[in-house]
DNA sequence: ATATTATAAGTGAATATTCACTCATTAATT
DNA sequence: AATTAATGAGTGAATATTCACTTATAATAT
């Protein structure tokens, strides 16, 4: 049987899907078989080991969010544009594919310490960074950054994580204005 | 009656260590054993099993601080204030025992959707109801109190997860302050 | 006081279960 | 025919759980 192409995806969006609702370890290959309508070793044709996998399949969307990500950090908007834009994006890709975006939220904690994801591609970087720039660039006024962009990430991810758990109900991306207004009054922006 | 000498105490701070730093289906009953220098059927003299003892852990401490929390909404302080004792509170316990909150911030999404925490007793709860009432009295000045609570939480609670992943060095209790204060800018309160 | 008994808790080897991973076989494609 | 991929029962190591027996303590009786 070779109609390769179509297999893999379907595993791939499978084990996410099943990744976020329940987590890595929760999940069994047989289960994610069983669920794609494949064998359990096909997986292993693709990957080595069922960590691995969730491990690049995490990489991968961490890192394709990150590229998007850098790309409006990077161009030469004043920082609220920027972070606004960031903000926009994040809300209405999570938006879009749910599922997708849990399971980038919720995994965070399961891997190894020595997994790591590549600093010019890692969002929380990549917004302490914005951060840490505005403030030199006395675009926004405040002591301690590190304090700051953790309160601003929170800030960020809360609310998408509320609605994975059901606390908040529907869409997201029509908060997107009012999330970075009060990213500004935190940062105490002024216009 | 008898009260024989009891492992149960060491055998529940293994526990919460070892949950804490690698998550509860990563430990294993005989490192619990071993650490808390007990036998393996121990354990189960006191819990069903792993995963009940983990959740009923888990249970005790969310509500343990719950009540604390509770108490502190409960008097009637105004709306400013009780926020500020909020966030002092917490990061005051965080810093005296980090560990334990570890394992309460990070074992949230490892146990099924149907074990809950008391309403009256959960922290999420709770600061939803604070912020809902200070909006019906007119203390601050929002739309949407689900959002911005979401955003509140997730102000308050990534700084101490930062601490956890090592990403903010040392204490945070000096921070409560100005945490306070950025909470009190994002939901507009007028002093 | 001392002995006796009841009970909760501890022990760890034995057993049951889970689950990631393998591989002999089968099927499709070229 | 050769190659490539898919299959899924089988394997075994890792783990959770059980259980028959032991031990320490408290309660009671003597």
């Amino acid at each position: 049987m070779s109609k390769p192409i179509t297999k893999l995806e379907s595993i791939e969006k499978t084990a996410i899907q099943l990744f976020a609702s329940y987590g890595i370890k929760q999940v069994t290959i047989k289960e994610i078989a069983s669920k794609s309508k494949c064998s359990e070793g096909a997986l292993y044709r693709h990957y080595k080991s069922k960590e691995e996998m969730a491990w690049e399949l995490y990489k991968r969307e961490v890192e394709i969010f990150g590229k998007k990500l850098r790309n409006i950090l990077n161009c030469g908007l004043a920082f609220p544009d920027k972070l606004g834009s960031a903000v926009e994006l994040f809300y209405k890709l999570f938006d879009e594919d749910q599922t997708k975006f849990s399971f980038i939220l919720l995994s965070k904690y399961n891997f190894s310490k020595s997994r790591k994801i590549d600093p010019g591609l890692n969002p929380f970087d990549l917004v302490t960074d914005l951060i840490k720039i505005a403030v030199k660039r006395n675009e926004i006024n405040i002591d301690n950054p590190e304090l700051y962009s953790a309160m601003i990430l929170g800030l960020v991810l809360q609310p998408p994580t509320f609605v994975v758990s059901k606390r908040i109900k529907g869409k997201i991306g029509n908060t997107a204005d009012a999330v970075t207004r009060s990213c500004l009054k935190v940062l105490n922006y002024k216009r």
